[in-house]
DNA sequence: ATACCTAACTAACAAACGTTAGTTTTGTTT
DNA sequence: AAACAAAACTAACGTTTGTTAGTTAGGTAT
């Protein structure tokens, strides 16, 4: 992970801290002790520790957001745009599993139009993930079962993959892909 | 939900707001008001915060390993135990979805002998689910994939049905069993 | 040298935190 | 009516919280 700014290297400090603990455990004086200077200091890159919440929770949003967008201008099958979305996910927990940690956890700890934008965010994402498989459903591609449920086991597996991903000794990307693309949607019997 | 004493009654109404919040964003003054009193008469009641985190979640962790005993015990095939274990995460999320949101995301908060002995369980059942996925793929019963990755995929659904359930109308139990069953064990293609 | 910017520092604030001590209210039992 | 236990109260404590203000050290450009 390369960091350009004193600003990104606090809000990288801070992901690692969110992720152990949660945004409301940690203190400006735990990220502090982190970069090895005093809690004051970070006033000087970053406006508030609202701010690092904001910064990593939405910029993560806005990618997955436009990894939809591009997902949906592909001119192959509901199925193999699922595929894709599972690849994006697992792309993303790979680089960027602080973050995901913190979109997953605290989200409910941004503010005003920041949780707003967030929420409607995360809506649209989701009515977008489900239109793919009701298309899938209704070219018979996809079993007719409620897309409801088909959405959330496939969501929720990938969403916490951050948590396993680490403790299993971090095996292979691309095998990874294959294993996760053939037990969320070909089942395990 | 029938509450007995003053002190499950001030346990569950703390619960409620550790699912919105996390355990740490809730102080004794929010869980007071939520109880109509003052913080300091929690106290008349419970030893501290803590301890509303170590009952919330160390009883349910041994619901889990009771439930997971007692599946073991029946005379029945590792796929057949698998949906045992379905329906009792799917029972638990119905009647127990606060303490499963404290389980999930504030264990880490927890103290000392009460933190080993949470991670000591939790790795536990982990240990006897795997040894059954192992077991039906040593008999044929389920695919050879790597266990570790069908075991995450089916927890992960399961440990976060909780925010999904509640969100879209709480659908019939029964109805909700059958196509979790479903979609986990046969995919969805 | 001068000025300037970056990034650290010390010191402090007001608010919120979990918790304790001692007291009063409330409702039930004798 | 007196006694008792349960459960509330007020007041306060020592810490910790996020944050601000003003200052100082180190490097770079004029």
């Amino acid at each position: 992970m390369k960091i350009y700014s004193r600003k990104a290297e606090i809000i990288f400090q801070a992901s690692q801290l969110f992720k152990e603990k949660g945004y409301s455990a940690v203190t400006m004086r735990d990220i502090a002790q982190e970069m090895g200077i005093k809690a004051a200091s970070l006033y000087n890159h970053i406006k508030s520790k609202q701010e690092i919440l904001s910064v990593l929770i939405l910029d993560l949003a806005k990618d997955f957001t436009s990894g939809m967008k591009n997902i949906e201008g592909m001119k192959i099958s509901p199925l193999q745009k699922i595929e894709k979305l599972i690849e994006l996910h697992i792309d993303i927990t790979v680089n960027q599993s602080e973050a995901l940690a913190a979109l997953n956890n605290d989200w409910m700890h941004l503010e005003e139009e920041d949780l707003a934008s967030f929420i409607k965010m995360r809506e649209n994402y989701e009515e977008h993930f489900r239109n793919i498989i009701k298309e899938g459903i209704s070219i018979g591609q996809i079993q007719p079962r409620h897309p409801e449920v088909i959405l959330f086991s496939i969501l929720s597996t990938l969403r916490t993959l951050y948590l396993w991903y680490q403790k299993r000794g971090k095996l292979d990307v691309n095998l990874l892909k294959r294993d996760m693309v053939a037990v969320l949607l070909r089942g395990i019997v």
